[in-house]
DNA sequence: AGTTGCTCGTGAACACCTTCACAAGCGCTA
DNA sequence: TAGCGCTTGTGAAGGTGTTCACGAGCAACT
């Protein structure tokens, strides 16, 4: 039942990937893969690919390759993909409404069920089935649908507020797509998405190209 | 006006937010800044920032701290921020309309002047100003406008098309919001954003500590 | 000018990550 | 059972990034 502890940083950051990459090979109908052929499709070294695999305590077979399904429910069991995560989208938005009519969380472990906004203009809005609810009923909202997960797309003045807010009523973890710092207590894993700080580095090395 | 080369990867991820923290700052009438009051804004260890910072081949005043007008002009400058990259978005479903929205590039150094999809339903359509145009015509928009970055938000079977695409009408970098790898040519920077990806990173975290 | 207090710049140590290279192991065939 | 081809798992080496710790330098005040 327990994954292995103490997987690294940088392999964790890539689980997602392999993951992805072994739904589309399931799908292909493949049974196994070497990590060579893995790695070419996930964009990595294959030793590194090893190495990664090497830590969930998933083994593959020498002279064959590893099992995808068997390495699909182990890379899932670990990341958690196979629970149910309950999310909150604070701040409806351009963003937030775009967010919450993206299809793609149900298959990767997690269903948004409650969004809110503390414009009133926006309350009682619908998107993809939900109804906006005022922010000021976070808590209310948090106890009844046991909301795991806090995605925060306000305006980077409000983004603070809200993060304090989550986490008063409970959040596990919050994905932050305000461009700000935001300070939560450490144990709270937060994650930030900031699309205008990757525009310039692409900047900077395009620039440098020249 | 040539500036450092060779700056490390770690440090030019964390330039922009060091630039977004020195734009607060300004607008607070500080014009001077240490590493630790920085550090803590940016939120990362001031040792760090000295280091990042001494790479730049700026230089602060010991005992007094850095200049700020004059950080964010140096930051500007190695990022690219000073000169108005051109932007093409393709692919204009639910993501892309929020980002043709959004009003953060200018301030960034970059100008989204131009929208494609390949829906024919869609060709047409008005978004902030800017009218949706063919994907097949990118070759003479791209010509026309001299765009210098590419946006991918098509669904992932399209992305690697669309990359292709924008490499061949001379794109000079590319942000990825599909979940997929894209090979591109290696003189093409490339990033991604990939929320799927990050909540399930979230998931381990969270998954973990419980 | 000398002293005090503050902050930078950076060498050195450490931690983390990546890549290489190869022995060990598996399945298949004869 | 022996031999062969293929692929894993991992020790070791090399690289990158982080953090510490402290000398050096500036400003302000006496
Ligand atoms: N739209 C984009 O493409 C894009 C791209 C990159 C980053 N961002 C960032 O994402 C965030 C949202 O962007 P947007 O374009 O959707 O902005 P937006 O202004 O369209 O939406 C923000 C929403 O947050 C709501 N809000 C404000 N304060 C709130 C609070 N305290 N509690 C709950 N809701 C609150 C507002 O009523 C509004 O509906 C911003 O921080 C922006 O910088 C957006
Ligand atoms: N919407 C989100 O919140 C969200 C979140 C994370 C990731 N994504 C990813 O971003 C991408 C876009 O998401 P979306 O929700 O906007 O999807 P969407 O289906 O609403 O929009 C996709 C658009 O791309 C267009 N398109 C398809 N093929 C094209 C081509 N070859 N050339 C030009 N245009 C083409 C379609 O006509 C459509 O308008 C997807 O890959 C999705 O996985 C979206």
């Amino acid at each position: 039942m327990a994954p292995e502890r103490d997987i690294p940083d940088a392999t964790v950051a890539r689980l997602p990937v392999y993951r992805r990459t072994l739904v589309g090979l399931a799908a292909a109908g493949e049974t196994t893969v070497s990590s060579a052929r893995l790695a070419e499709l996930a964009g990595v070294n294959a030793a590194k690919v090893r190495k990664d695999l090497s830590r969930l305590g998933t083994y593959g077979v020498r002279g064959v390759g590893y099992e995808v399904e068997n390495l699909l429910m182990q890379i899932g069991e670990v990341l958690g993909v196979n629970v149910d995560a309950p999310v909150v989208i604070v701040g409806m938005g351009n963003l937030g409404q775009a967010l919450a009519r993206y299809g793609g969380f149900s298959t990767r472990g997690f269903r948004v069920v409650a969004l809110t906004d503390s414009d009133p203009k926006k309350i009682g809005k619908k998107f993809a089935g939900l109804t906006i609810q005022h922010q000021d009923d976070l808590p209310k909202i948090a106890k009844d649908l046991d909301i795991s997960v806090g995605i925060i797309t306000t305006p980077a003045e409000a983004a603070q507020q809200v993060a304090d807010e989550l986490v008063a009523v409970g959040v596990g973890s919050i994905l932050n797509f305000a461009p700000t710092v935001l300070n939560v207590p450490a144990h709270i894993p937060i994650r930030k998405v900031d699309l205008a700080t990757e525009l310039q580095i692409l900047g900077y090395y395009q620039h440098r190209a020249s």
